[in-house]
DNA sequence: CTGTTAGCGCTTTCAT
DNA sequence: ATGAAAGCGCTAACAG
């Protein structure tokens, strides 16, 4: 039904020289005279030739795709890192197969232990359910590169920012703009992600350094890192009757969510309560007030997953347990924006 | 460096049988006895075999992966729908190579006439600025499904919402709420989707049956269908002093920068301006006012694309050019909620 | 019901 | 600088 059947050999036949040849100017050995490479190219170019990358991959053992898997593209924070990565993936001529998990711990696990397709090349793995023992069980089937960072003893490469550093600084800020009681949303149930629990350490870190103690009763545990849940935990918070003029959320769809419940129950941001979230998604910038968020560079981030999966591709025994870290800086929006200090 | 090689003949080995038999019992195939099933099976559990994809696909020609081409994943819309096309895809034992055109023409020509992966046995492809010349050009290399309405004369299935049908549901709601004057936001500069020109023509369409006259004046064209569009394209209506008390956006995020232009313009939603998008985006639900918009069915959308590629994977001579139309419905949020009539 | 075997298209020694 | 040929792991046609 279809033209199919380019093969190198009809290129070699059409070219009028070996197989070898052909081969040599596809992957631009050097070993090649100019007057045969360009022959040879006119006729790859003139039957529409495209390499069989199952057959390539078959032979070579390496198919030029990678796994990306997160649990929703369509959560904003992970379609942007999806984004990214693809773009990224696409500079080192890889194409990229996204899977999906829910987070749901079984799922995740299968992506880890790959009854899935084979035929990617590494896997670049965003977890948060997945416990540490599943994922340290056994040695990837391919190079594997963590998202995020996660509770785990093993050796497994990671690329994160620095999330007790970046917790600190969204509470650093919050006290220069005259917070004293800074409640935090996110402290996150039955998640095996690191990232809840780092944060929730640079947030008390941050009240100490600015002689403020932590206080129990302001570390609200949410189910999911949805919006939902931020407008639930406000409503827990306000419930308890404990004062609170600051808010560290885990991410900015729950902030976005504290936003909602906040303003629901008379209570104006910043006004009465400062709110910073992090992940720096694009409706943070619209949204009414617009959100102070802590923001990691998610092009850079998506560029080191990809590098470094692409380094232990080419360099077979690359040292894994290394952490990369990348950059976040605070981005200041109306939602911590007072007109006084306190 | 990794354990590799568990191969079928491992397999065969270590249960004592043939690889025919190993690979009928991989393939469930029906002439096996249940006993050396069970054996086998507990081979394949014990050595850890993974069929490689590469091999399979080289010989049967399929790779059970899809491509799915779309502007940009984390465009709240596409982001859906990329989360349901993995989905719908996962469903049917595919995964999913996602690329990314930016709504450029030529990178959505090579999409098309692939120097991409060879290895995709089908694709799902949402254009946006490739010329109908081009997608009728040649052929495409594997079975191609298209999602979203296009402008085109050859033989492409695709799968769209009726655009037309859709628009003039949001105009009728516009009327009904007690619009006049409603302007459209949306006509498209260098757009080749039909997408815009449809929804045009239902607006007009719209307007005809409640009686009321299309005014050019009242339809804006946009670069994009981008939030920042959106608030020029107000901007723009606002400078022409033409007045308007309903506002068709061609996309949620076109809607959502309207409404922002609007706000900043102190022209109330829905007090003085009514608003109407497309898409259904979750921000929709969440921005103030709430948005009202229509909504595609985009989990039954991406299923029926998938579908269709399925088909014409199995069937060889599947007819192209067939149009799916996937149901809408209107989602009457805030932005049109009026307490009286006009 | 099970075993043998050719070959999918490519890469890559090894010769020349 | 170029050619000939083996074989990657799998499937399916054929034989038993």
């Amino acid at each position: 039904m279809m033209a199919m059947a380019v093969r190198l050999r009809d290129v070699a036949e059409h070219a009028g020289v070996s197989v070898k040849t052909v081969s040599n100017v596809v992957h631009d050995h050097p070993a090649v005279s100019r007057a045969m490479r360009t022959r040879v190219q006119e006729s790859i170019a003139v039957l529409g030739y495209v390499p069989n990358i199952s057959a390539r991959s078959l032979r070579t053992g390496r198919s030029g795709l990678i796994g990306l898997a997160v649990p929703r593209v369509s959560d904003p924070y992970f379609a942007q890192v999806s984004a990214a990565v693809i773009d990224a993936a696409s500079t080192c001529g890889l194409s990229v197969l996204v899977e999906q998990t829910d987070g749901d711990p079984a799922r995740e696990a299968e992506v880890l232990h790959g009854r899935r397709p084979t035929i990617v090349d590494g896997l670049i793995f965003s977890p948060i359910a997945v416990t540490p023992e599943v994922l340290d069980e056994a040695p990837p089937t391919v190079p594997l590169v963590l998202i995020g960072e996660h509770l785990m003893s093993a050796e497994r490469s990671r690329v994160a920012m620095d999330n007790v550093a970046a917790a600190e600084d969204g509470v650093r800020h919050l006290v220069e703009v005259g917070c004293r009681r800074i409640a935090v949303i996110g402290a996150k149930r039955g998640s095996t992600a690191a990232t809840a629990e780092l944060r929730l350490v640079g947030h008390r870190r941050g009240l100490a350094r600015a002689g403020l103690g932590a206080d129990p009763s302001l570390e609200v545990e949410v189910a999911e890192f949805s919006r939902e849940c931020g407008c639930t935990a406000v409503e827990q918070l306000v419930a308890s009757r404990v004062p609170f003029d600051g808010l560290l959320c885990f991410t900015d769809l729950l902030a976005l969510g504290a936003m909602e419940g906040l303003t629901h129950h008379g209570i104006r941001v910043p006004g009465d309560v400062a709110v910073v979230g992090f992940d720096d998604i694009d409706e943070g910038r619209h949204c009414a007030p617009t959100l102070t968020t802590v923001a990691p560079d998610v092009q850079l981030l998506a560029m080191s997953a990809v590098m470094r999966l692409v380094t232990q591709l080419d360099v077979p025994k690359t040292p894994r347990g290394d952490s990369i870290v990348v950059p976040h800086r605070l981005v200041v929006r109306d939602s911590t924006r007072r007109s006084r200090g306190t």
